[in-house]
This record gives C-alpha cells, structure tokens and sequence, in this order.
DNA sequence: TCGAAATGTCTATTGATATAGACAACTATA
DNA sequence: TATAGTTGTCTATATCAATAGACATTTCGA
C-alpha cells in the first residue's frame, strides 16, 4: 500500500468523495496506525494530485462521519472504529455471532405487520402463497452503532405473539425459545453488495455512497422446517462476514 | 416496490449518477420485465423529480455500461444480463461453481511472481513470514463477461512450475492435479464489500462507483495444510454468492 | 400516410465543484 | 518565546452539473 496512488477523474462523482473513500479505506487498512494521524492536508493534496480545499472537502466529509477529527495546529487524526466480524455458519445468531467483539448489542423493531405472504417469501418459507406471515423491520447496533437493518418473516399461525415477546427480549433466538423452538440452523444464505438507499443511509447513519452487504437468509428447526426468512442489509464498513467450513 | 421514490439530493455524487444507479436496480430486481423497456423519458424525469436531460444523463450512463439501449421513435430497451450465482462451500471451485450458468470461462494470467511471503500471506498460510510463494494475478470471465479479478499465493516449494501450468489449464483444480494434488477443500472464507479502485474498473470494465464483493478465501489439502490464499474482487452486480450449509 | 410518442440535439442560465493564492489562528517544541 | 508546522478562513476564477425550453428525427399504429 505504499505511495497512494493519483485519483483518477471519474465523472458523476465529486473529487473529494472520491478522495474521502480513499481516505477512509486507507484508514481502516491501518495504513496510518503508526501515528494515528492522517497526513497534513498539504501532503495528501500532493498525494492525490488535487488542490489543498478539495483535500479539505474530503476530510471535512470524514470528520462529519466521526472518522477522523481535525485539530488545528495538530493534525487530523483518526478516531478508530474496527470492522465487526460476522460468522456465517449453521450456528448464525446475531447477537452471538458478535460475541465479545462488542460490549452490547440491541435490536430496534422498527415496525412489524401481519400480512399475506409474497411470492419470493412463500417460496423461502416453503409456504403457499397467500398464508399470513409476520413481518418485522429492525435495525441492529453494536455499541450504539448501527450495523444492519433488516426484514424478517415468520410463519405466523407457528409463533403467536412474536411480536411483543420480539420486543422484549429483541432477540430472535430468545423468542424462539419463547415460544417453543428451542433449536434451529441457518439453511441457506444469499449476499450481495449495492449502494445504500435513502432508507438505509438514514437507519444505519451512513452518508451517500456507502456500500453495503446484503443477505438473503433463510433458517430452519431442527427438522428443516423454514421458520424464518430474512433480508438483511450490513453496513459495508462495519462489518464483514466469515465462513468457516 | 411501487412508486419509485423521489431522489434525495446528496452532495458529492451527480444527480444523473444517483438516477443511474436507481434505474440500475429497477432494472435488476426485474421491474420492467413486462415490456423489456425502461419508461419514457418524460415518466422517469417526472417519478424522479428532475430535468429530463438529468434523466438522459444517467441512461447515456447506463448504455456505456450495455445495460440499456437507446432507440430513438421506439424507446429505450433493456439489455439484460443476469446476475451468476457462485455457491461457496468446502468444495468451491470456481468454474465448476458457475456450472450451467456460463457457457465459457476463462481466467486470464495477468501476472505472476514468486516472491517472500508478507506476514499477512504467511499467517494465512501458516508458514514462516519470508518463506517463498508464487503469487498469480488473474482475470476470470464468464461469458466474455469479466466476473472477478484475483491474487493468488501458493507455497513455491510445494509446486514447482506452477505458474506454466496454469497458464496453459486456466484452472487451480486442475494446476493442482497435475503437481500431484488431486483434491482440496475451501478452510475459510471472509466476504466484504468496498468501492471498486482504478484497477478494478480497468479489469473488471466497471463504472466508477460501481459495488465490489470482496473474498480472502484459504484453501488446504485434505490433512488441512493450506495449499492456497486469495484474495478476490467480484463485480456485486453481475455475482451473487450462496452458503449452503 | 398522417400523427402521436418517443429519442436526439441545440442554446441559455444558474448553482455546485475544483483550483489558486494569501493570510489568520493554533500547537508543539527547540 | 520564537518559529516551524499545522488547520481555518477568505477571495477569485474556471469548469461541471442541472434546469429550462424549443425543435428535429425516428418509429409505429390508426
């Protein structure tokens, strides 16, 4: 990673997003662990090959994430925040999958609706289409950060009452217990990457052009009976995934 | 997902761009299957909210990408191009993983070098930092279409000649059949999502902006000694990756 | 074959982006 | 307590992005 490179002009994008993005990806590669401190602005401008202001553009964008924090007469430096990781395996549980990469975790159920079930969820759900499904929305934190919004549909004649105990114990784990299931796998999952979209850059506080992680998961009881299927969608720069087999 | 959304205005990134990657979407999720077409002009400034040459910005865009195809008096017709799905597991592969779904692959040997191992190589390896290994760059396509773009390290001492190997087969399985090593499973996997770099859109023939999934994937014989690291970058819109577990 | 509906092209104007230079204000240290 | 090194602020200018309107060109069906 030595001697970053120019930028190149792209067109649609402004320079000092394009420059922000490189800044922050160089951070959280520990590129400027050592001091931890971004280089003064006159020598990233010369780095980037751009003016000064347009390196200030960038880093003011940065400091507004809370990456980094501008000092004057010091320095700007990096305020650290380490990506989570996420283990994708039978076992996938939210909360303990993070384990004790994070000292508390919570889910906001942002809001939840009884509803027919669609096409694409009757056919995770191995359901006919039409049967009532459960829907909730949440987004997930981790030490107060947002790290996935999320929907999620369950068989609704199985788990009566989900909502209110989802609510209290916001753990789906805790509420299948609640409710009888006291086991169940993951299946099957399904990511992808795209652009967050108004919704997810204002639920996740993340700023125009971030990338996310998106999963398609569906889980089963212990006799392979789908019990949940979810769409989730990660904060790319918070998170990743790992898949041991 | 009725009634597309207003764009919200973002600093930073070209209204045409953000409209782009709108339509983009639309497009992959299927919304105008019924008539192959992209609405009019006139529709989309009116739905988005804008100009209508801010609107023709962003499907000149999506042209030069060969997503859509502009017909004047007729319409503009949507070129499709679906998204392959790439299984990962313990047998992993990449041309057996993309199966049916291409008709030809290919990967393509951009460089290679054998070189001492960094310390981030040797702990995926497990073996003593400065230790050689081979190291290939490569450009794998589906259908002339370019999918991912990868580096590879092998340990040099377990496979002499490896590199011509490879450049004739086009094929790890197969590069590691003929050094005597007829079967290998995937040990671990880590996916993560960034922005694509300059060199990525040069190999991968992306648009600037445009969403990568990123794998460090670790390999080993069947006694669990690793065999191979990599790390790849996929272009998120044209792959998908599934875990069955 | 005419006309409605669609894309293509041109001109003009306004605001955001990027460059450039100068200097003020603050921090740490020799 | 100077002073080198850093961030903060201001002015000015050129280019790109977005809007607006008018009209040409092509396609397809009535």
């Amino acid at each position: 990673m030595a001697g970053m490179k120019q930028v190149q002009r792209q067109t649609g994008v402004a320079l000092w997003r394009q420059i922000a993005d490189r800044i922050r990806e160089a951070i959280s590669s520990g590129a400027y662990d050592e001091t931890g401190m971004v280089p003064p602005e006159t020598v990233l401008a010369l780095q980037f090959g751009v003016n000064r202001h347009t390196v200030r553009s960038a880093l003011a964008a940065l400091a507004q994430e809370g990456i980094v924090r501008a000092v004057q007469g010091r320095g700007t430096l990096i305020e650290r925040k380490e990506r989570l990781n996420f283990p994708i395996s039978r076992r996938t549980r939210f909360t303990d999958g993070l384990g004790d990469q994070a000292r508390e975790t919570h889910s906001l159920l942002l809001g939840h609706a009884e509803e027919a079930a669609s096409a694409e969820v009757a056919r995770w759900l191995r359901i006919e289409q039409g049967t009532p499904v459960i829907r909730l929305e949440t987004v997930r934190d981790a030490d107060r950060r947002p790290v996935a919004r999320g929907t999620s549909w369950f068989p609704a004649a199985r788990f009566p009452g989900l909502v209110e105990i989802y609510r209290q114990t916001e753990s789906v784990t805790k509420t299948f217990a609640a409710l009888g299931l006291s086991d169940y796998v993951r299946a099957t999952t399904e990511i992808t990457a795209a652009h967050a979209d108004s919704g997810d850059i204002a639920d996740l506080e993340l700023t125009p052009g971030a990338v996310l992680l998106i999963t398609k998961a569906m889980n089963t009881d212990l006799e392979g009976v789908p019990v949940q299927y979810s769409i989730s969608r990660f904060a790319a720069d918070r998170v990743q995934f790992t898949i041991e087999n």
